[in-house]
DNA sequence: GTCCTCGCATGGATCGATTCATTCGACGCT
DNA sequence: AGCGTCGAATGAATCGATCCATGCGAGGAC
């Protein structure tokens, strides 16, 4: 009673079958051209018929080279971070390269788990949108030959390549925004400092603050979510309400799922009145910011765009290359949320 | 002029280092305990020091088996797909296997080319919501030692064990919930017949139809989209109102997505007041259904739990073991895209 | 007929790990 | 002193591919 462990056909038994040897077979996996068409045909039929599957270990053992490309993104179910892998993953198509993906959950254990397995995997390079402030791990990954192209992490970080929209304007554009509407007080329901992008947004808020004359002590209020979705933002809103009775009037929230949350929250305490009280700005704009209910003014940042070129720049970019640091533009889209709302 | 390619630190070049035989090294990897302690510390300081990175090809080639599970998945950017991705990684974790992610898009092609990128990286196994009805190929991936899980395939596929939701139910549940609200004539938003689901849920459709004591050839109008998300919806509520000068009055989409671009369509065809004058229900009731303009009375489905079910499957599964079909059932959620709308 | 060239096939060395039979040395017991 | 035991380290064989130097036979040039 033995379990039947089909055993994988090897290159060695197609070229059994085929009555040729190993490097002939290899030959017509790899540079067809060089073997003769009649040998050719013979292999193929073998290959066929023991249905073989060459092991990519054992080419990647010896060849030394791939052609998988590793992601780690925040959160695989935020829309913003899967526009971008839709964006790299078209961009890789083009060359024949595959994308594994996997989603850190902004934990430095699972990112560093994720950073092994994808080296031990031999990938060309990775694409991370990293957990901590704290690159060296990935620096010395680089040093190691793999390539690595950081995500949404401005420019600053001198010696990995990078992509990522410029955070601070981003930041200035909701704040100028909402101080035009006429409020003097704003609530920034941001992410932890150890994230960069929320360190900048809020300076973009402070800049909108101080060019408009005022002191950004006075007018920001900020607060951290305790996690970067919609429960988040539904809790942080809550505990507001909780202390002062009502909600503040003007919130902007460090990501369109924290705003959600934000407006679930208000709904629920207080229905549409309560809801349509308060001006919500989000960020990332995704998909379904416009079909809201109240639909949401928001940050937009040109995902897709952003992963061709980090897949781009991580394709082109030689081990050891020019360092290279693309920064997009955000773009502030007005909705209901802010404006044009009934009785505002 | 020669492009300094950094050599990766291999098992030998660690065992040089420490002063040991490389299968010492390979000890104090994987049987730390029968290795010496002062043996130990000088061999994993000599790893320190390298940086030293076991080669995972090597491991694999040798040992045959490594812990990383794949799953390909229709479309990375609906949440229905991302939920379920997120409960095979939960219950992989428990196990410490890691998952590769990857989007087919529903595309055989793309289909084919990962699972050929996951066979030949030697995968324990794969989670796949197949693009064709035809499993034939990955009855072969099967024989040839993969483990093979399906996901959102009815259990009606002997061979291949599955985790799915009765899709039939689904519809049914739908289609009764319509009928009840006194509407006489269904229009079903379906993606092709190609894929299993929509037939069931159309089955499910017509049975409750029947139920009723009607003739599902008067009361349903079956319309394929163009594509499963937003913009197909949204293109075939405008082909609707083009053709017949107003909308349906009740509309039945085979996942919220959809319903989503219909909601869509109607709000720019005439506003409020047409969207509010359809009775929409939807199918996955994704996070947001609950948070659109109009929110969205949808068909709920597991998937969280679903992905646990198939990863638990997976892992559990010997190859040539038992064959095992887990079935969810589905709920109706109603929210106002049906009900307690004003005016209605 | 001899010598070259050229196209095609060959088979051994190699990649970096694991595995296991073997060796080595220290120690305890009689 | 001799023997057995046992823990620890060794190093060669192995996995399945690629790469490359080599072999070989046919055909062309002189």
């Amino acid at each position: 009673m033995t379990i039947q462990r089909p055993k994988r056909a090897s290159i060695s038994d197609v070229a059994r079958h085929a009555g040729v040897a190993v490097g002939t077979v290899s030959n017509v996996l790899n540079r067809p051209a060089v073997v003769a068409p009649a040998t050719r045909e013979r292999v193929l039929a073998a290959i066929e018929e023991l249905s073989f599957v060459p092991s990519g270990a054992a080419r990647q053992l010896r060849a030394g080279t791939i052609t998988t490309v590793g992601a780690i993104l925040l959160d695989i179910r935020n829309p913003f971070f899967t526009d971008v892998a839709r964006g790299i993953e078209d961009r890789l198509a083009r060359d024949d390269h595959t994308l594994m993906l996997a989603s850190s959950d902004d934990d430095p254990a699972r990112e560093a788990k994720y950073l092994r397995l994808f080296e031990e995997h031999g990938v060309v390079g990775m694409l991370v949108v990293p957990t901590t402030p704290d690159l060296s791990h990935l620096r010395q990954i680089q040093r190691r030959g793999v390539r690595v192209v950081l995500l949404d992490v401005p420019s600053s970080v001198a010696e990995i390549s990078s992509v990522s929209v410029n955070d601070l304007a981003g930041g200035e554009l909701a704040a100028r925004h909402l101080l035009s509407l006429g409020h003097t007080r704003l609530t920034f329901l941001n992410g932890p400092h150890t994230i960069r992008q929320c360190v900048d947004r809020r300076a973009g808020v402070d800049a909108a603050v101080r060019a408009a004359g005022l002191d950004p002590h006075e007018v920001v209020t900020e607060v951290t979510v305790t996690s970067l979705d919609a429960n988040g933002g539904d809790a942080a809103m809550r505990a507001l309400v909780g202390e002062a009775g009502r909600p503040p009037a003007a919130v902007f929230c460090v990501n369109d799922l924290v705003a959600l949350g934000v407006q679930r929250a208000l709904r629920h305490l207080g229905g549409t009145e309560l809801l349509t009280s308060v001006s919500i700005v989000g960020y990332d704009d995704i998909d379904i910011a416009a079909e809201l209910a109240v639909p949401l003014t928001s940050i937009r940042q040109p995902t897709h765009e952003m992963g061709l070129r980090a897949a781009d720049l991580l394709l082109r970019g030689e081990v050891g290359g020019a360092v290279e640091h693309v920064v997009f533009q955000p773009e502030l889209v007005v909705r209901a949320s802010t404006s044009g709302r009934p009785g505002v």
